[in-house]
DNA sequence: CGGACCATTGAGAGCAGTCAAGTAGGGTGG
DNA sequence: CCACCCTACTTGACTGCTCTCAATGGTCCG
């Protein structure tokens, strides 16, 4: 049984029925950093969860701007975004050798119709990716964007328990800039700042959370809670 | 039969179905400009669709500021982020006189369970909603944002029959500028300039689109479509 | 008519963007 | 194994968009 499940989308199902869910999975991979799992334009059949490594989804618009719109751990959903227009809105990019999990949409559509828990673990899934962007909203400051980012995969990596005092940052600056809406100079100088204030060490893409309570505070105006 | 119908949560649904959909809808109202028709953190029982008027969704942080979330026109749902957490996340607001359905969202999920046209309406909207979010990410100039905004604002009254040549604000300017990350001074002086380009014309919170092949453009960095 | 509220306009400041130069790993080929 | 290169990252100087603060103008309403 997938570790992620408690997770992940099977999330609420009893024994027998996650066992019955089992058999609409199937398990992509091992990507390498690099390879495609979907294409912006494909049509969307199936959605897939991230089940180790990360992945990134970006998409680019008509002046070949890229923008990237999130960044998946283990037990992530992607692909929700394409289910009404049937297919996908962006691409997804393995960030590090992963493995994903392909669900079809229409089994799972089949199964939810059956399954109440699943039906609510859907609903619920959607509905706080919903709750999460409407965070994203309002003007911030250079700090407490990156202080957010930060501490929000902190907080992720944590419920899926790994610890998080150590960030490995998978992408580079570039991405994290753009997704943060800044130019990646900008992340640089904030990070060094942050060093500077004793907030963090950077060592590369490797990030030491040093005062997670001066980080949650400067976050809080962000991740809203 | 509500005229809204085909644009809202009953999409889909046959005349039988229409007609017993509608004995889980309570029709809330008149409510006037000024009016709740929830609060942050009460406990989420219902969806609400705007059946006519317009309402305003918002959040408070922790320090107080406020953070406009949307802005609703009949046949949209307001309640949506509210699923997972079984609470409201924000303050939904009459802007003008209003009616609006109240669902129960047991009942809802009851039917979904029965009908698949109604899950995968629910789905579907769900699943807009965040194709939607995802659009604002990134950083736009403030023309962009305004001309995203009004173009928005138009496409949506056009789906809904209405004229789009005029609009009619019902908001004020700062919750513009909230909504859209920026100082409602920022927003006077851009609506001047669009009017001073031939753009709009503008009087006090009547505007008209007079250039909408321009104004697209602006936009479609925004909207990206 | 006066007050309240919203909107506009102007002046100045500041945060973050752009442009450009410099640094540092990581990988490749000789 | 080392020299080289390429890419990612950092840092500095400068610019500019948008914010803030402040004053003014309009409109609605009592």
């Amino acid at each position: 049984m997938c570790t992620n499940a408690r997770l992940c989308l099977p999330h609420g199902l009893d024994e027998t029925r996650l066992r019955e869910f089992e058999c609409i999975v199937d398990e992509v991979g091992p990507l390498h950093a690099g390879d495609f799992i979907f294409r912006d334009g494909d049509e969307f059949t199936a959605l897939y969860a991230v089940r180790a490594g990360m992945v990134k989804t970006y998409s680019i618009d008509r002046e070949g701007r890229e923008q990237i719109t999130g960044f998946y751990l283990p037990g992530e959903l992607i692909g929700l975004d394409a289910i009404h227009s049937m297919r996908y809105r962006n691409h997804a990019f393995a960030l590090d050798t992963s493995m994903v999990c392909r669900m079809s949409f229409a089994k799972i559509r089949e199964l939810a119709q059956k399954w109440p828990e699943l039906q609510t673990q859907l609903l619920c899934t959607l509905s706080s990716g919903l709750a999460e962007t409407d965070k994203l909203r309002g003007e911030y400051s250079a700090d407490e964007r990156m202080a957010g980012f930060l501490i929000d995969l902190a907080r992720r990596l944590e419920q899926r328990g790994y610890s998080a005092e150590r960030l490995y940052l998978l992408m580079e600056r570039r991405d994290i800039a753009n997704f943060l809406g800044m130019a990646k100079e900008t992340i640089s100088r904030v990070l060094r700042r942050f060093q500077d204030e004793g907030l963090i060490a950077v060592d590369r893409r490797e990030v030491m959370l040093l005062d997670r309570i001066r980080l949650d505070a400067l976050a809080g105006a962000v991740l809203r809670d």
